[in-house]
DNA sequence: TTCAGGCTACCACTTTTGTGGTATTTTACT
DNA sequence: AGTAAAATACCACAAAAGTGGTAGCCTGAA
C-alpha cells in the first residue's frame, strides 16, 4: 500500500486526482490539501505519507518553497511535484533538495500512475522533457545519492529541542526565559537559536515565526 | 438582509446552525469558519459580515481571544457568544469589549432568530441567566454606549501604515531597512511598531508576527 | 472651530537579538 | 569501539528591539 498525500490549490484537479487515485488498487490517498498551512501542520503531527504530489502554483508561498521545505524537514518523504510549464532554474533547485519526481499536468494518467510506483521504490522520475534539463544540469556536479533512508526522525531535520524552542520564543520567552523554564545556560538556549535560524533561513524573530507558523510548528 | 458569518469548531454544529439560518428569509449564512485563522484572514480581506455568531471552545486561541480581536479590530461587527456554560469575570470582560451578545447553546431557536435580529439593529442580547451577570458587573462602572457607528474603516482598528509595517516586519526587515523603503524617519517607524505592539498586546517581535498570523494580517 | 486620530519625528536608555566563532558531553547507531 | 548528531556551554562584540516618554502637523468629523 503507497500512502499518498495531495496539495493543489485547485479543488477541481484535486478531487479528479483523488477519485483517480484512490481506484487504483495498492494506493491510497490519505489526505488532500488546498492550501499549505493545512499541509504543513498535518505532517507537523507526525502523519507522514510516502508520496506527495504537488502543485506548483500555491499563492503566497510558491511551490518551489513547500517542496524545499518538505524535503528538508522530512527527508523521508518522497515529493512528486506536478507543474504546467517548468523552468530550468528550479528544477536544477528541487533536484538538488532531493526531489523525486518532477511532472507536467499534461502527463497522461498512466504515467503519473508508474511514477508514483516507480518513486515510492525510491527512485527519480519525470517527464521526458524536463529529463533533458536535468542531465543538463548533472554537467556541473555528481554527487547525492539521496535515497533509502530509514524512517529518520519524526519531527523531521528540526531536533525536538529546537521545536520545543521555537514554541517557547512563540510565547514570548527571552532566552533568559526559557533558560531559566527548561534549566538550561542562556549560552544554550542561544546555540539552539542561532541553528534553529540558519536551518529555517531566516534572519531574525520575525521570519522565525512566519516560517514555523507557515511549517506548522505552532499556531 | 443582515449578513452572518459562523464560527464554530463543531461542523456538526456548523452545518445544522447553517441549516436552519438560511432558511430565515432575510438572514444571509455568508460564510462559515471551524478555525479562527480562516475566519481572521477572511476579516482582513475586508468582507465584514454584520453578525458574527462565534461558539467559544476553539482550541489554540479561546472563543474569549477570538471575541475580543474582532472587537478590537472590526468595531462594526456585531459579534454574538454561544455557549455551553458562562463564566463571570469573561462575561465581564466580553461587555467592556463591547461584545453584542451572549447566549448559552441551550439557547431554543426562535431565541437565537430574535437575537441576531436585535442585535443587527444595534442592541445587546443574552439569555436571562447572563443578564443578571451582566448587570451585576454594571454595579460598577457605568459607560459606553459602544453601538452605531458607520462602517468606521475597514481594515479595523490598526491604521493603514501600521498593517504595511506589520507585512514588512514579517519579511524580516529592520526598522532601518523599512524607514529606508518608506522614505521615513526610523524613529516614525519605531513608533508605528511600538503602537502596534500595544494595540495587538504582545511583548515582543515574536508575539507581534504570531498574532498577525492569528488574525490573518499576513500569510 | 475645536477635537480626535493618524502620521510623523525626536531622545535616552536598557534589554534582547543576532553574528561568528569554539568546545565538551551525551546519546544512538553501526 | 568508533562516529555522527544532538545537546550542552562559553565568549565578545555589533546590531536591533523594546521602554517610556514628548510633540508638531494634518485631516475629517462634530
Amino acid at each position: 500500500m503507497i500512502s499518498i498525500v495531495l496539495v493543489d490549490d485547485h479543488p477541481v484537479f484535486l478531487q479528479g486526482l483523488e477519485a483517480l487515485l484512490s481506484k487504483v488498487p495498492h494506493f491510497e490517498v490519505v489526505k488532500t490539501f488546498s492550501d499549505s498551512t493545512g499541509f504543513f501542520r498535518y505532517l507537523a503531527e507526525g502523519d507522514l505519507p510516502e508520496v506527495v504530489l504537488l502543485d506548483i502554483e500555491m499563492g503566497s508561498i510558491t511551490g518551489i518553497e513547500i517542496a524545499s521545505n518538505v524535503l528538508q524537514l522530512y527527508p523521508g518523504v518522497k515529493v512528486i511535484m506536478l507543474s504546467t510549464y517548468f523552468s530550468d532554474e528550479y528544477i536544477s533547485v528541487l533536484v538538488e533538495s532531493g526531489i523525486s519526481g518532477y511532472l507536467l499536468k499534461s502527463t497522461d494518467f498512466k504515467e503519473l500512475k508508474d511514477s508514483i510506483e516507480k518513486v515510492a521504490k525510491g527512485r527519480f522520475c519525470c517527464s521526458p522533457e524536463i529529463m533533458e534539463v536535468v542531465i543538463e544540469g548533472f554537467k556541473k556536479s555528481s554527487d547525492a545519492e539521496s535515497s533509502e533512508g530509514g524512517p529518520g526522525k519524526e519531527p523531521g531535520q528540526l531536533t525536538d529541542r529546537e521545536i520545543e524552542l521555537v514554541r517557547l520564543i512563540a510565547d514570548e520567552l527571552t532566552m533568559k526565559e526559557i533558560a531559566n523554564k527548561l534549566y538550561l545556560s542562556e549560552h544554550t538556549v542561544k546555540t539552539h537559536r542561532k541553528n534553529l535560524m540558519a536551518k529555517l533561513g531566516v534572519k531574525n524573530t520575525a521570519g522565525l515565526i512566519k516560517k514555523a507558523f507557515l511549517l506548522g510548528l505552532i499556531e
